[in-house]
RNA sequence: GCACCCGUAGCUCAGCUGGAUAGAGCGUUGGCUUGCGGAGCCAAAGGUCGUAGGUUCAAAUCCUAUCGGGUGUACCA
């Protein structure tokens, strides 16, 4: 409807204006309620061109629309400055309310890459963020019916790895792997995780453990060449791999994310982009130093090391070899990595190698990047330093908050506070996580929204069952100022997802819902519903409240339960 | 040093393809008569939109400079 309206708005400028209108794009945004149902500024801007006071555009433009647009619209206003509002006709309200959100994306192949944890380290609050983006993202996709294939890469082999094996391999007094049978299933994570620490602190201060990391280093790329599951140190390799891939696993699982098509350890993309790179050497990289680097200068970047003067990968060669075998195995129209904005720039240096010798993957491949997780009173997290807020204190923290409201603490409205909590910022900038305030469950909270969900349904649950409650609206189904305050913001729904969609940003979708929220607890306090003589419109209206506010927490991954 | 991101109420954030009195939540203060779930609703107080210029009929929004914070910047990911 809103398009169009915008074009035949468009279509009326043209035949009042002429050329002068040709190019004008014509934007049709939500006013206040006291102005009306949309509004346009088309008259403020067609102003310089015609060197006229916006308002001689503006009245001529009204009458016209009133003519052309007698069918939808009620009321055509000219106010302020110049603006042209519009208010639709009952009817038509019911009718958008029926709308879909576009298929903007109708068939199209996507890859989403995102959460992206590693193996040998602990998955942190940036990873829980990374992984509620884009299990959000995705959704968002998938809606707009792209066929999104969602895809986790990490670090399986890397100087990461060679760090936390060889503290492992000290704490183990050895090349010990039936050790590790005394380490309890649930301590097993936070071991590994503490033992990188460790080990990191060692590579830093101690030369002589420096060595042997490196070389442990070395013996895991090595391993993975000659298949090695039997000797003692591939033994403590694979175990201590499976069970951070374990966990991973059962984290997403707690976060109750669509799974992952499919995983890419650094493994076993390493040698793809190993081949890759040197394929280039002399034409986009170049050897220097005993590395092979791009010099990401010539275009404002930096120089970049892809492969290390150890003949080993680092981490820009493996996401060559990713961003290759991600096109190999899904040829996607777009591929989208969603990552911490720390990323960003090493990111760009490897797409920037890429279009020198792929120049279509590298414009097919889009970077997403978003802030960071960050305690109250600031101090940065790392994982190197051991200084780090884990997805599970995260978790933890929101069960606790939750337990102390007796009766509230269900799963469902645990994760509703997380992920919202998550979600609701602009993508961009930092989040600071309070573990209190960020899982409070009043306010602009997933709970609430849960709440104003369950609120609405129990009201339908009781027509349901007292049968002749049910009523008829009447043919002409005309609004109340209340009703219609309601019903409009439920047309919104379809233009929210459609923006979020085109910019990305399931943060739109937040706001959207929580004024959605808003806009029906006060509906819920001034107009009763049950037994009231306008029962079957209210009802419809509540109803089609009920299943928007739903559709739109799915697609954040939150559960809408029918009661709480 | 250079590059990128951020700076809006006490706190956490919307608003930023320029437009009508800058909006929420938390916190504070004061209300909500037996009614569909009070995790709710209403109201008040609280803002030189970091600062200074510029463009414009119109700037939180665009441009420039500047200050403050963050991130990245050759062999970690």
């Amino acid at each position: 409807m809103k398009s169009e309206l915008e074009n035949q708005i468009a279509e009326a400028c043209q035949q009042l204006f002429g050329d002068a209108a040709r190019n004008i794009e014509i934007d049709l945004d939500r006013p206040e309620e006291q102005f009306g149902d949309y509004a346009t500024n088309v008259a403020l801007k067609l102003a310089k061109n015609l060197g006229k006071v916006p308002r001689e555009i503006a009245e001529p433009l009204a009458v016209k629309l009133r003519e052309t647009l007698s069918r939808q619209i009620s009321e055509i206003n000219i106010a302020g400055p110049g603006f042209i509002n519009i208010k639709l006709k009952d009817q038509v309200l019911w009718e958008m309310i029926k709308a879909k959100p576009a298929k903007s994306l109708n068939g199209k192949k996507i890859v989403a890459e995102y959460s992206d944890p590693n193996p040998f380290k602990v998955l942190h609050g940036g990873h829980l963020y990374t992984s509620l983006v884009g299990d959000a993202l995705a959704n968002l996709m998938e809606l707009a019916g792209g066929v999104v294939n969602r895809v986790n890469f990490g670090g399986d082999v890397g100087l990461h790895v060679g760090k936390t094996i060889w503290s492992i391999v000290n704490d183990l007094g050895g090349e010990h792997p039936e050790k590790l049978t005394q380490i309890h299933d649930d301590k097993k994570l936070d071991w590994v995780g503490e033992h990188y620490v460790k080990g990191n602190t060692a590579y830093e201060q101690n030369e002589n453990a420096k060595t042997e990391i490196i070389y442990i280093n070395q013996r895991i790329y090595e391993l993975h060449k000659t298949n090695d599951q039997a000797s003692q140190l591939a033994k403590i390799y694979w175990t201590c791999r499976q069970w951070s891939y374990d966990g991973f696993e059962q984290l997403y699982k707690q976060l109750e994310m669509k799974p992952f098509d499919k995983y890419y350890p650094e493994s076993e993309v390493a040698d793809l982009g190993l081949e890759t790179v040197r394929q280039h050497i002399g034409s986009v990289y170049e050897k220097s130093e005993g590395a092979v680097i791009y010099r990401g200068e010539k275009h404002g970047l930096f120089t970049q090391v892809f492969i290390s003067s150890e003949e080993l990968p680092t981490y820009a060669a493996k996401d060559v070899g990713l961003i290759f075998k991600k096109q190999r195995d899904y040829s996607p129209d777009q591929s989208f990595i969603i990552t911490d904005h720390a990323q960003k720039d090493h990111l760009t240096v490897v797409l920037q190698s890429i279009k020198e010798f792929a120049p279509e993957l590298a414009e097919a491949t889009t970077h997403l990047s978003h802030g960071q997780i960050k305690m109250t009173g600031g101090g940065k997290m790392s994982s190197r330093s051991g200084n780090i807020l884990k997805a599970t204190d995260i978790l933890q923290a929101a069960r606790s908050a939750s337990v102390s409201l007796p009766g509230r603490e269900s799963p469902e409205t645990v994760l509703a506070a997380v992920r919202y909590a998550f979600l609701k910022n602009r993508i961009g900038s930092d989040i600071i996580y309070d573990p209190k305030e960020s899982v409070s469950l009043e306010g602009n909270s997933g709970p609430y929204l849960q709440y104003a969900h369950a609120r609405a349904c129990s009201i339908i649950k009781k027509a349901s069952v007292v049968k002749n409650m049910a009523g008829k609206m009447g043919t002409d189904r005309i609004m109340e100022p209340g009703e219609r305050t309601l019903a409009l913001k439920i047309t919104e729904y379809v233009e929210v997802i459609d923006k979020a969609v085109i910019e990305l940003l399931p943060h739109l979708i937040c706001t959207y819902l929580y004024e959605l929220a808003q806009d029906f607890n006060h509906f819920y306090e001034s107009n009763r519903v049950l037994n009231d003589p306008r029962q079957a419109i209210r009802l419809q209206l509540v109803s089609d409240y009920a299943s928007t506010l739903s559709n739109g927490l799915k697609l954040l991954g939150i559960a809408a339960p029918q009661q709480m």
